[in-house]
This record gives C-alpha cells, sequence and structure tokens, in this order.
DNA sequence: TAGGCCATCTGGTCCT
DNA sequence: AGGACCAGATGGCCTA
C-alpha cells in the first residue's frame, strides 16, 4: 500500500543486506534500521505536528471520534510499530543464523526462516545428544582413571587438581571436562573462534556445514571447541589442530521438512 | 511463468 | 486506552 510514507527502507533485513554476515555488515543493517527508524519517527512526529497541532493536552478521543486525518495517522502508528517488531524478528532470526553451523559467506544464500528454526531445532538436539554422550565418556575416563590413582596414591599424595593438572597423557579427560563445565558458552565459542569464525566460511560451495559440526556428529572430540584457551599455555584440544574435513550428513537432517 | 520467500498492511484479540 | 501479538491478504523479488 502506499500509506507508508517512509517505504524506501522497506526490506530491511532482506537477504542483500545482511547476505554478508561480518560483524561489520551487521552492524551496518542495525545502523540502516536505526536509520529508517529515526527517518520515520521524524517524518511522523513532524506529520504528527502539523495534523495535531490543535488537540495537544486535551482529552483523548474514542477511535469513533477521530477524523479521517487522525485514524490516518493512528494507522500509520500502528503500521510502524508492528514493522519494528518484525524487524526485531528479523534480527533475532539473523543472530540465530550466526550461530548457525551453516556456511556462512557472500556466495551463499541465506537460509529462510523456515529452515533456519528447523536447524536450529536440530542443531539443538544434535548438541543435547552430544553433551550426553559426553558425559558418558567423562564417567568412563574418570573411572578408569580413579583406578589407576588408587594404585599410586599409596606413594604419592596428589590433590583432585593436581590429579587433573598432571594428566597431559588424558588430552580426552581435559577437554570433556572443559567441555561438561561451560557447556552452555559453546555457540558463543564456536562463533566467535578464529577457526569457525562466520566471516571465513571453510567451504562456502554448498548450503553446508562446517567440517567440525560433522565431526560433531561423529567424534565427540571435536566438541572441545568450548575449550577454555588460557593465555601462555598449551592447547590440548582439538579444535587447535588441522581437522579433517568431511562430509556432512547433518545437511540433509536439517532440511527433512 | 509458477512457486517460494519476504515485507508490509490490516483487523482482531489479549494483556497491562 | 494503548501496545503487543497474531494471522490473513497483498504485492514484489527471485529462481528453477
Amino acid at each position: 500500500m502506499d500509506s507508508d510514507a517512509s517505504s524506501t527502507c522497506s526490506r530491511s533485513s532482506s537477504p542483500d543486506l545482511v547476505v554478508d554476515d561480518s560483524a561489520g555488515s551487521f552492524f551496518s543493517n542495525k545502523m540502516f534500521q536505526k536509520y529508517c527508524q529515526e527517518n520515520r519517527q521524524s517524518s511522523e512526529a513532524s506529520q504528527g505536528r502539523m495534523e495535531h497541532c490543535s488537540d495537544g493536552g486535551g482529552k483523548a478521543k474514542s477511535r469513533s471520534e477521530l477524523s479521517k486525518e487522525e485514524m490516518q495517522d493512528l494507522r500509520l502508528k500502528v503500521n510502524s510499530r508492528e514493522r519494528k517488531r518484525m524487524h526485531d524478528l528479523n534480527q533475532a532470526m539473523d543472530g540465530l543464523r550466526e550461530v548457525m553451523p551453516y556456511a556462512h559467506g557472500p556466495s551463499v544464500r541465506k537460509l529462510s526462516k523456515i529452515s533456519t528454526l528447523l536447524l536450529a531445532r536440530n542443531y539443538i538436539l544434535m548438541l543435547s545428544s552430544s553433551l550426553e554422550e559426553m558425559k558418558k565418556l567423562v564417567g568412563d575416563v574418570y573411572s578408569g582413571s580413579a583406578a589407576a590413582q588408587s594404585r599410586s596414591t599409596a606413594h604419592h599424595a596428589i590433590t583432585p587438581a593436581a590429579t587433573s593438572a598432571h594428566l597431559p597423557l588424558h588430552p580426552l579427560a581435559q577437554s570433556l571436562h572443559s567441555l561438561v563445565g561451560s557447556a552452555p558458552t559453546a555457540l558463543q565459542h564456536h562463533s566467535s573462534s578464529p577457526s569457525s569464525a562466520p566471516h571465513s566460511p571453510p567451504s562456502a560451495t554448498f548450503l553446508g556445514f562446517h567440517a567440525p559440526v560433522q565431526g560433531l556428529l561423529k567424534d565427540p572430540l571435536h566438541l572441545s571447541s568450548s575449550y577454555r584457551h588460557f593465555p601462555g599455555m598449551p592447547c590440548p584440544c582439538t579444535l587447535c589442530q588441522p581437522l579433517p574435513t568431511a562430509t556432512s550428513t547433518l545437511h540433509s537432517l536439517s532440511m527433512n521438512k
């Protein structure tokens, strides 16, 4: 319709604005939306001043009493709110896309909303099952090492902290421990780690997933992308090791509507 | 050109 | 009363 005087900022979250999902473009997208909003508000404010200069401070009219111009102004305000609401929703959707394990990049088509939601659901389910698997492995590893310790503690008094610090032979245990300890930040780390930065997709030639995500399905060690990196400390996590590339089966998993 | 996806408008409903 | 939320309608853009 032509009721929106600020239609120049329509499709503010359209693919051509956000397909380059670098931090800069995301910011510029927000800036663009803010610019649109401010433009809209200023135009509406000036319009409102012109149309309602006489009823300032007066008693509020019921909708049936509103003049045609006032009804139109009200309609514009409602439309503006709805537009802003949908923009916020799209921003949240973009934020979700940013942390989703699919190849980002200018050559890759942006996930549709429905695909984003379906993929997110499957991703959460996959992470949950992987976490359960990790917990089982942690239990196995610790129960095994506890038996070994019981044999050696007769000669060496080892504190629990020292135990974990003196188990370089168990990078698996370290990774798993840190994984379980920092599971809620796994996505954050994933999105911010240099090797999995969305701006440098490992393979942008398909609407698929990062190789480490494939690793999530088959090799639990790759979950150590959530390993806590301490400054100055050698990193045993597998994320810092070259990862084998593998074809993804998650793509089909995510697309089974 | 059909179909998918999207933004926007609009009216209704619910909540504060 | 005002705002948030929702769903239907509509039209534009893009791709196979």
